[in-house]
RNA sequence: GCCGAUGUAGCUCAGUUGGUCAGAGCAGCUGAUUUGUAAUCUGCAGGUCGGGGGUUCGAAUCCCUUCAUCGGCUCCA
């Protein structure tokens, strides 16, 4: 008998060889019928795998995340089984289970390509497969016998990966006709996939190598029941009504134009407004944080970047310099601020004392992005940054960090960013080759990051591989509508500019010292953040964001006169306001102004004349009441205060 | 940049196999109406069907090319 110990601490005793699945039986049929994957002793496997000694056992079905994973893992094996019978000859890259759903990276050979109209076949066929019931079984083979296997299939995609694994770990699983190299876990069988939707087919280089094949990747998801496809698919529809393309053109907030250039976004008034709102307020609170505004030109000279080593790594993959008609100097198109910072850094000698400097502009950058990556506001050639750059002692370094994030937190805190994720990146432990700086700076500074993230109680994601060249770097990334993740704030420790552009400052022991840089942003760029702030509110923006705070709207024409007063008096108070004198029924002027996402309507007309009030309406909650007008800019004011303060 | 798809009025979309197929709703402009909390009624105007080239007696529809957009890949100082 072997000691089975379930997560709420209860144990059981069972028969040696049992499988997770026997086990789930005999608790209930129903939940036998309701789990997907098990993890034992901390490993995730298969349900039918015997268990030969005491172990701790999670069962995990559809709520858990590895419930869905080996539940859409092996919806991906269903997929190649149909596709391997409708297309013959085709070979295989990689299938895995992603965050929702899965894909397969497939070559369908002698130019056959398979486009978004063939995926009702396929998904038509993956139902019959599904229908069959047929069980994933698994078998662990030699090395030798896995190539030889995939060899003979003609799958060097297969092949290759094979290669590069280690004898005696290499477990392949069949469904029907289908043989796959496989880690697992998957289901037991084809038939708790009910509901099945391939939802994009889209061109992947093999191994993310865009010097090797383009293969076809197909996009698919699967659910237990049709209802959760179904809501899937609403949830799909509403994400879209919220993307920020579409709420961005409806609200006139910005613009894109062939004649300007691909990626260059044109703010529109409104947009502008939104944008202004966010920069002053942020520069208020950078100021009362000790930051010194600057400004700086949109180029630099070319010599700047090759000092700071940029050009040296991205001169030739950036917008390419322009030159002066006569003396031929040339100028880059600036594509961050930190040397420019630096130069300010360098104009005045500094002191000790005076550390940590902390240096702030919104400034706008220009990059060069592959077309292809061009995407709303969320990836654009030009944008203006919300950078700072803390110039400070060593021993300031930790303290410093704990500051911006405490900064980061208390801005997302303030527009209801809650579901955002924090990634701490560090260099790539097999090829430091590729980073510029010591060895010595690069421990201190993954060290220095790592414990100020945890000082703050922040949570995070270590990720090696993924700093930049120049050190290592904490990211704030959120999601957009459809769960799309996107960086916004980054906070980036640099050993490095201070070295080339020789920053110094005199010690108490009056010895020149070095500093030791930090770059951060908070929105990462304007125009992100406010693409991802449309997604996150549907366009109905905080008061204090909003571009226009109120809308007078006369009952009929008789009253235009007193809409006009309150209109000038909301306007002089600072109070963006607009009026809608249309000869309209107050019906029709409401539903147009809702859609506006104005956020106060005011309805005036008899009664609100003789007494000099307003009808008050909020955007999406409906009457609030009748104001004097003085009351309801005071109203206004404490809303806007409130929505500031946490 | 690469793979695939899309591109009809300011917006959302109809336009069957190439032959009155250039349409509708909303927005806009007219005129009427003077309205009390999410759509009042008339009338009008709007498009070389993304641009260019070709096939055809005839192209929004088929082919080529180009531009832009969308979904991904790659990249992201």
């Amino acid at each position: 008998m072997i000691k089975i110990t379930f997560p709420d601490g209860t144990s059981q005793e069972y028969k040696n060889g049992i499988s997770s699945l026997e086990i789930a039986e005999q608790i209930s049929p129903r939940l036998a019928k309701a789990v997907y994957a098990a993890t034992v002793n901390g490993e995730v496997c298969d349900l039918s795998r015997p268990i030969n000694s005491d172990a701790t056992l999670k069962l995990h079905k559809w709520e858990d995340d590895e419930g869905k994973h080996a539940f859409w893992h092996s919806s991906a094996h269903l997929m190649a089984e149909a596709l391997e019978s409708l297309y013959p000859g085709i070979k295989f890259g990689i299938g895995p289970a992603i965050e929702n759903g899965f894909y397969y990276d497939v070559d369908p050979g002698n130019g056959t390509t398979i486009t978004e109209a063939d995926l009702p076949v396929i998904e038509k066929k993956m139902k019959e497969f599904a229908a069959m019931n047929l069980p994933y079984k698994r078998r662990e083979i030699s090395k030798k016998d896995a190539i030889d296997l995939f060899t003979g299939k003609g799958d060097e995609y297969k092949t290759e990966l094979i290669g590069e694994l280690e004898d005696g770990t290499i477990s392949i699983y069949s469904n029907g006709d289908f043989v796959d190299l496989c880690r697992g876990p998957h289901l037991p069988s084809t038939e708790p996939i009910k509901a099945i939707r391939l939802t994009g087919v889209a061109g992947a280089y093999w191994r993310g190598d865009e010097k090797r094949k383009m293969l076809t990747r197909i996009y698919g998801i699967t659910f237990p029941e049709q209802k959760l496809l179904n809501e899937y698919l609403v949830f799909l529809e509403e994400a879209k009504k919220r993307d920020h393309r579409r709420i961005g053109k409806e609200l006139e907030l910005f613009t894109f134009s062939p004649r300007v250039g691909m990626g260059l976004p044109l703010w529109m008034p409104k947009g502008s407004d939104v944008r202004q709102n966010l920069i002053s307020y942020l520069t208020s609170l950078l100021k009362k944080r000790g930051y010194k505004i600057v400004t700086t030109p949109h180029i630099g000279n070319v010599n700047l970047y090759k000092l700071s080593g940029h050009f040296e790594k991205y001169g030739t993959s950036s917008f390419q310099p322009i030159s002066t008609p006569e003396e031929g100097e040339q100028f880059m198109l600036k594509p961050m601020n930190c040397p420019h910072h630096c130069e300010i850094y360098n104009a005045t000698p500094h002191s000790y004392k005076e550390l940590p400097l902390r240096m702030a502009e919104f400034g706008t950058v220009y990059r060069y992005e592959q077309s292809g990556e061009l995407h709303g506001l969320t990836r654009v050639r030009s944008f203006t940054q919300d950078d700072a750059h803390h110039f400070c002692r060593h021993d300031q370094l930790r303290e410093e960090f704990k500051n911006i994030i405490d900064l980061i937190l208390y801005i997302f805190k303030i527009l209801n960013f809650n579901d955002f994720t924090a990634q701490i990146s560090l260099r790539d432990p097999d090829d430091k080759e590729k980073y510029i700086g010591s060895e010595e700076n690069w421990q201190k500074a993954e060290r220095d990051i790592i414990e100020a993230a945890a000082e703050m109680n922040l949570k995070t994601v270590v990720v090696p591989g993924e700093a930049a060249f120049y050190g290592p770097k904490l990211d704030f990334m959120v999601k957009d509508a459809i769960g799309r993740k996107w960086q916004l704030g980054t906070i980036q420790v640099d050993y490095n500019l201070p070295e080339r552009f020789d920053l110094t400052y005199n010690g108490s022991d009056n010895q020149k010292h070095r500093p030791v840089m930090i770059h951060r942003t908070i929105f990462g760029s304007l125009e992100r953040f406010v693409a991802v702030l449309i997604e996150n509110t549907a366009g109905k923006f905080p008061l204090w964001l909003a571009p226009e705070k109120a809308v007078v709207l006369p009952i009929s024409d008789k009253f235009n006169d007193y809409a006009a007063n309150v209109l000038h008096i909301l306007n002089n108070s600072d109070i963006c306001t607009l009026i809608d004198d249309r000869s309209e029924k107050i019906g029709k002027k409401i539903r147009d102004n809702e859609l506006k996402r104005i956020p106060y309507l005011l309805v005036i007309g008899e009664k609100e004349a003789e007494v000099g009030t307003v009808s008050v309406r909020r955007q999406g909650e409906g009457d609030k009441g009748t104001m004097k007008i003085e009351e309801f800019i005071s109203f206004i004011r404490s809303e806007i205060k409130k929505e500031l303060e946490i």
